[in-house]
DNA sequence: GACTGTTAGG
């Protein structure tokens, strides 16, 4: 039993500064990992059905649902009761002064107007508008607190070929998105207004490439970086700092971060906390252990001292590498330099010792927190969670996931993404059920992970029939399919015996962009192996090298499988052949 | 007025 649990031990982390110890303080009954046998698990339902489950996944996360607007209705109830009532409220308000009494009667009538209808108001009352100083309006309208009136302004201003926008208009919107953290919509605003005319002040700049940042759009971020430069703005500390996040979060970019910090050099501009995190994150990200170490050696001097965020992330890069030891250094050195580990430490570790197979020695960090005054919040308990659905506790996970609130927490949708998989994994439909109407009821939108989870199961026998329409109500909550949406309905038709239609996906996924993985060849693999077509096999090898992508040890055994699926002998030799020589160069 | 670190599947 034991054996099975720390299978996962990697072996650097075998006689770490902290050996498999029992934890002397004893855990409460709840989080024990305790001898007993747990509970038989329930048998899997046979079948499980798609009527029950998709409307517990669809209701609520279209990103024009119901319960938006109707949050948006109730607060343009609630605009318009303060409009009659005490409509002087607003008006009295010092911060609107410079406002016109003309703006101020329109702003009166945009602010009562509903969201949907207000484009069209605007469109018919053109002629006052462009009467009026427009930058104001939109000022008070961000005063009034109300950006997505002044979003819709905004849009309609940048629309309309007599109005022009001004460089303070935009940083106005920018600022109030970024206020707002509506980072998705301040980047795909610039999709049709173009910023090239304009020139805005580096910190709305700064806002702008940390919107890209936020939404993924990295090369947008650098091509932005790049206009900053030719406009003859300076960077600031904190551009550099969005910047080195930028290139840290597309991976790979050691050369782009070295010459950012040095241009940061020769300007002059002194790391601070965000730009030593942030940088330390970036090696993480990359697995370039010594490199992080290295620039944190390189950074301690007179006039800086790491803090806690700084001294996390370089825990984080160790915990990533399986390094316990070093970890466990990092927290030394934190108490040595009276910087007192937060909630975020602990989670690390406890995450650390859940990835390295010690589940028993995360779930009681928990006492240690307890005793050192942190409070566990929603991150670690996921992470126990996480630790005893892999250790096979299931019964335990779902007890403390169910005793959550009780504990103060409010499950998030990595909380509930960790329980899914984990009974997906052991066919409870029944508990996927349960859990997904309790998601429902906490208001937990299910986002791409969990749509990808539910495919996943559809890789049951007999279930392979519901793949195509799980991927369709996914798309019509408004989230996108990636590549990993492919791959686990590649595998699930795999799992299902269903060569053809994986195939076809395949096709799919080539059509819709998305350039197949390592992972995709073999879902794809695993699927033909199984009917044993060698033929259908061997070409998927050959696609797999002219893609420039090497097949590795699962490839070859897939292929050796297919030929004596066949009965193919001599195609087997020569695949296991392939198979020894793939397991004796670990590359790929 | 801007910026950083933790958790989910494959």
């Amino acid at each position: 039993m034991e054996g099975a649990i720390f299978i996962n031990i990697p072996s650097a982390t075998l006689q770490p500064a902290k050996p498999r110890k029992r934890i002397t303080t004893e855990p409460p009954q709840h989080l024990k990992f305790g001898p007993h046998l747990p509970p038989p698990p329930p048998p899997p339902s046979t079948s499980l059905s798609l009527d029950s489950l998709l409307p517990l996944l669809t209701h609520h996360n279209s990103p024009s649902s119901s319960s938006t607007s109707t949050a948006t209705a109730n607060r343009s109830q609630q605009r318009l009761l303060v409009i009659d009532g005490a409509y002087t409220t607003l008006f009295n308000d010092p911060r609107l002064g410079f406002l016109s009494s003309k703006a101020g009667s329109l702003l009166c009538c945009i602010l009562s107007q509903p969201l949907p209808t207000l484009p069209s108001f605007l469109h018919s009352s053109r002629l006052e508008i462009v009467a009026i100083d427009t930058v104001s309006l939109l000022k008070a309208l961000d005063i009034a607190g109300d950006w997505e009136r002044a979003l819709i302004f905004f849009q309609w201003l940048a629309a309309d070929a007599r109005s022009k926008l001004s460089a303070p208009a935009i940083e106005l919107i920018v600022r109030a998105l970024g206020r707002e953290s509506q980072h998705t919509l301040a980047s795909k605003l610039f999709d049709s207004v173009l910023l090239d005319d304009y020139l805005i002040d580096i910190r709305a700049y700064t806002t702008l490439l940390h919107a890209y940042a936020r939404s993924g759009k990295y090369k947008r971020a650098v091509e932005l970086f790049r206009q900053i430069k030719i406009k003859g703005l300076t960077p600031t500390i904190v551009t550099y700092n969005v910047m080195l996040d930028v290139y840290g979060k597309m991976g790979g970019s050691r050369t782009h971060i070295l010459g950012l910090l040095n241009e940061m050099r020769d300007r002059r501009l002194e790391c601070d906390e965000f730009t030593s995190s942030t940088v330390i994150a970036a090696c993480g990200r990359d697995g370039l252990v010594d490199e992080a170490l290295e620039f944190f050696q390189q950074l301690k001097s007179p006039t800086f001292s790491p803090g806690i965020v700084t001294y996390n992330a370089l825990l984080q890069v160790f915990a990533k590498a399986g390094n316990l030891p070093l970890a466990l250094r990092v927290i030394k050195e934190m108490e040595d330099n009276s910087c007192i580990p937060d909630a975020v430490t602990y989670n690390e570790l406890v995450a650390t010792y859940v990835r390295a197979g010690f589940y028993e020695e995360g779930a009681s960090l928990l006492d240690t927190m307890a005793i050192k005054g942190i409070t566990p919040n929603t991150v670690t308990y996921t992470i126990v969670i996480g630790g005893y659905g892999k250790a096979g506790k299931e019964n335990e996970a779902l007890s403390l996931f169910w005793r959550l609130k009780e504990l103060g927490c409010v499950p998030n949708v990595f909380t509930y993404n960790t329980v899914l998989g984990m009974l997906a994994k052991k066919s409870r439909t029944k508990e996927i059920l349960e859990i997904l109407l309790q998601m429902r009821s906490d208001g937990c939108v299910p986002n791409r992970i969990t749509w990808n989870t539910i495919l996943a199961l559809c890789g049951k026998r007999g279930m392979e029939k519901y793949v195509s329409r799980v991927l369709a109500e996914m798309k019509n909550c408004g989230v996108e399919p990636d590549r990993d949406t492919f791959n686990t309905m590649i595998s699930a038709y795999g799992r299902c015996g269903s060569g053809a239609r994986a195939l076809k996906l395949y096709h799919e996924m080539n059509e819709a962009g998305f350039h197949p993985s390592l992972s995709s060849y073999n879902a794809l693999l695993n699927a033909i192996a199984r009917k044993g077509d060698w033929h259908a096999a061997e070409s998927v090898l050959k696609d797999m090298n002219s893609k420039e992508c090497k097949p590795n040890e699962l490839s070859y055994s897939l292929l050796l499988q297919s030929y004596a699926q066949a009965r193919h002998l001599e195609g087997s030799k020569l695949s296991k052949l392939k198979f020894m020589q793939a397991r004796s160069s670990p590359a790929g």
